[in-house]
Formats: structure tokens, sequence, C-alpha cells
RNA sequence: GGAGUCGGCUCGGCAGUCGCUGUGUUUGCGGCUCGGUAACUCACUUGUGUGUUGCCGGGCGAUUCGCGGAGGAAAGUCCGGGCUCCAUAGGGCAGGGCGCCAGGUAACGCCUGGGGGGCGUGAGCCUACGGAAAGUGCAACAGAAAGGAAACCGCCCGACUGUUCUUCGGAAUGAUCGGGUAAGGGUGAAAAGGUGCGGUAAGAGCGCACCGCGCAGCUGGUAACAGUCUGCGGCGAUGGUAAACCCCGUCCGGAGCAAGACCAAAUAGGGAUCCAAUGGCGUGGCCCGCGCUGGAUCCGGGUAGGUCGCUUGAGGUGCAUGGUGACAUGCAUCCCAGAUGAAUGACUGUCCCAGACAGAACCCGGCUUAUCGGCCGACUCCACUU
RNA sequence: UGGGGUGUAGCCAAGCGGUAAGGCAGCGGGUUUUGAUCCCGUCACGCGGAGGUUCGAAUCCUCCCACCCCAG
């Protein structure tokens, strides 16, 4: 298995592993753009979902963009994040950054979850 | 060469690295699971159940190498179908769509060809374009009057009466009353053929000529309709509005893949009260009809998904034939997204004319809206050269 | 994705072919020593936008735009 693949395992697929995120979000990220929450999970890989309103990016086109964007980053950077289920919720005119800023922004966001994460010495690779 | 019209095609290219999804394939099963079968073990209600192992088949997960992977609008959801369930979608009322003619089509409000009207020098473009001689309604304000009319000012005639002039016959002018008149003024979006000549007290299709209009016929055309055609009608018979009601013709049953079908699991199939087989539900606005069935309220209890539908189709491409064309027919050939917390991408380099609008969700045919450019073909007008 | 609805002043809204009611808020004035109450006046280059029908459109028709609701 290569070490970046981005299978169904490492995606939160059913309504109630969403619902089990938004009742105890143990780390918040908050952003103008986006806001994360995670939950630490048993598993040994950490797992990703994705909240992009219709409400808050109007086309379909920049939704898709937006979402690749941040599974490719995810992706990435899987082995560098620690063991938690993570939601990202898009906000609003988050569809007006470029490519670039999209992935720097994305870069920030999870460093600053690794330190949330860390300073409850919970393990993390970073 | 410049300006323009119509139609068609296209929507960054290449290389590398890392991914996603569908499908086929390779390998390893010493991974998980389901079904069937055989042997053994244990239990007893003596032919069933439990557990272990072997074999066969299927599925999931992993792995190797291939192949396919957004659009012309995928959009808006404005129309038309297919498909599924409700009856095989049946009768009537109500309601709604469409509306020059002919054809195409599964069907259409779409397309093609033709006609009428409008725009443009032209190629061409635009066009909700049935009926107001069946009925009802509407037209504020203004205006005399707004529909089988009507005299406000004006014009003309008559009666009566006043004033002035007088050649005493009358003439001019004013008030009042009675009539004639739709030419002129003014109002309005709109006032009921136009121009000219005649005519008249003044006028008027009152008469005539030309133009326009209506009706009938003839000719051409499948038809809409057309005409250097013929005849009749003076044309106040017939104003406008039907995207007002309406009439005529024609079409439409309802819901939608969250339709619907199957598998598995969980819960429940319990209690109380009341009403009643001309009742209730399917069923949509209503009635008939058809099918199913006791129903309503309260208390109590409770939900977990998965598979199919799901992509081979009114399909694409090429050739031939018929047709002005939309299109049809025949033959050959190809398989071209099928996701489901939802794939079709990210990064790096490079080239150029520097990449617009924008993302499938059951599937097709249209319409409408958004849209930087690029390429090809046909045609028109203007200028110039030979 | 499918189905349904609503847009009129800063806010709540009536009007559904004939010059756009009303209330709250705002602004100006009056009453009052001042304030509240009360009274009077004022506020829509035009009814979400663009075309069309009509003499005339917020109203009728067509196409767009924005927002809201329902179905898991």
């Amino acid at each position: 298995m290569s070490e970046f693949a981005f299978r169904k395992s490492s995606r939160l697929l059913a309504g109630h592993e969403f619902q089990r995120v938004f009742a105890d979000a143990k780390y918040k990220i908050s952003h103008r753009h986006l806001l994360i929450l995670a939950r630490p999970n048993t598993l040994a890989r950490p797992r990703l979902g994705l909240v992009i309103g219709k409400k808050n990016i109007r086309l379909a086109v920049q939704r898709n963009r937006i979402k690749r964007h941040i599974r490719d980053s995810f992706r990435l950077r899987q082995h560098n994040l620690p063991h938690v289920d993570v939601i990202v919720l898009a906000r609003r005119e988050l569809d007006q950054l470029s490519d670039e800023k999209l992935q720097s922004l994305l870069d920030k966001q999870w460093a600053r979850l690794c330190q949330q994460v860390s300073r409850d010495r919970l393990p993390c690779a970073n």
C-alpha cells in the first residue's frame, strides 16, 4: 500500500460518524474562510469529512475545486497528523481564494491542529 | 482589402511525480465473511441444534498490468416524451396549454418549407399571426359626443325682433327661437375611408375619377394565400381591446428514481374510549367507475441500513438512396462517466495565439440564459487592381 | 436532486388594469418651562430586473435575478 493513498477507510462515510464529531468536537480551529472540527478516534490513522455548503459557496465548480484541494492537502499530510476524525467546513467567500493561497491556508490550519493536539500530549508525529 | 450575414466544428498542448473512480486481468491467500456438503465432538426431546476441520462456490479487502472517466450549455426547470407506481388510465364536469398553412417527429410550445406583416441598399433578420357580422364587459382624465351615437364653437336657412345705412326695393349686423350640416376648430390613444373635380343655402360617397375597403365568382396553389382578372356594393352594413371574460379548433389522468422492487435487521402486531359497512383509504379539484379494507382519537413502544433501478440508447460514426429541407430508410462499424459524505484531480517543468462560461446524479428531444477566443465553409455590400 | 412559494419606503404591509392606502421609525414644525403624549406637514427618479400586450401595467404575458420553505 502506497503511503499517500486516500481510500474510503480514510474518510468519514456515514451520517452518525459526522454527528459524533459535531456532538463532541474536542478541537476547534476557526478561520475567516473555514472551520475545522476534530475528535480523537481509535484507529491508526486520521479520517477526513467535508461540509461544503451550497449556501456559502454558490457554484458547483467552486465547491468541487475546494473539496479537491482539501482532500489532496489532507492526503499528502496524513502521516503528519494525529489520529483524529476531522471535519472541514467551508465558510463564505472561500471560493475567492486562488489555488496557491488555498494550499498555504490549509498548511497553516493543519499545523494549528497539531499544536492543539500535542498540547494534550496525544500521539503526533510532528 | 474593408464592412457584414448565415451555418458548422473546437474550448489549452506536451512531459514527469503523487492520487480518485468504474471495469477487465495477474498473484497470493498462511486475511475476513456467506452458502452448500462431508467427517468428528458435545447436548438431549433421537433427528435436530452447537462447535472444530476439510472440500466446492460466491462476496469483501489487498496486489500486478491494461483500458474508460463531465458539457455545449452538464445550468434555469420553461415545454415534450420514455421509464416506474397508482386500474390496462376508462366516462363526465371543472381547470390548463397551444393557435396563419403544410410537413417532420416518440412527442412538443421544437424544427423544416411556404404565406401575410414589419426592418435592412443587400446577403438576411424579426413576427403570441384563429374569431370582435354569438354574447357580456372595459376605455380614468379630457371632450358636445367613446358605439348602431352626438351639434360646444363654427358654417347655412327660416321665424321674430333690435340697431345702422338707404336709391325706400332692400342691404349689413346683433339677440332669441326652430331647423339643416360631420367640411373646419378644439379634446383625446382612438371621433368612422383618402385626394381631386362636380354639386349645394351650407354641406355630406350626394354624384364622378383614381387609390383603398368589403362580398361573390374565376384562375393558380394540397393549403395559408395570391392576382395588371370579372361582377356587385358607396363604404355610418363591419371602430379598438380576446397576453378581459368568452367562442371555435386541437391537446392534456396523477405523481415522480427521495418513482419503484428486493434482501437483512430492529420494533410492534398491546391497552382504553367512541362511532359504524349508504363508512374509510388508494385518488390528484369534484362526480361516476374500479381496487382494497372496519375506522377515529389517546396512552405505550420504536427505526440501521444494503442491493437493484443505473446506463445499449427515439445511441454515435461512415457510406448509399429518397426528399427543396427538417428528416426517413438500408448497409457497415463502434461501445463512449455511472459516482452515492458523492470520482474525473493536485503539484512541477515547458510551449503558445495565455485558456471564457462553467461540473453529470434515471435517461432522451427542444427552448431559454451565461460565455473569452480560435478554425472552416457559403453568401452580400463598398472600394480598388488586372 | 426534485417539489412549492415570496419579492411594494429603513421595517411591517394594503392595492391586482386608470395620479402607490395605512402603521412604526426618521426629519421639520406646533402644544409644553423641558421631556413624553397629542396635532400638522414631509419621505417610493417609480412596486426585484429586462422585454412585450394595452391609449395606459405594481397589476396581464415571456425570460432572467435574489431569498425562503418542504422531501433524507
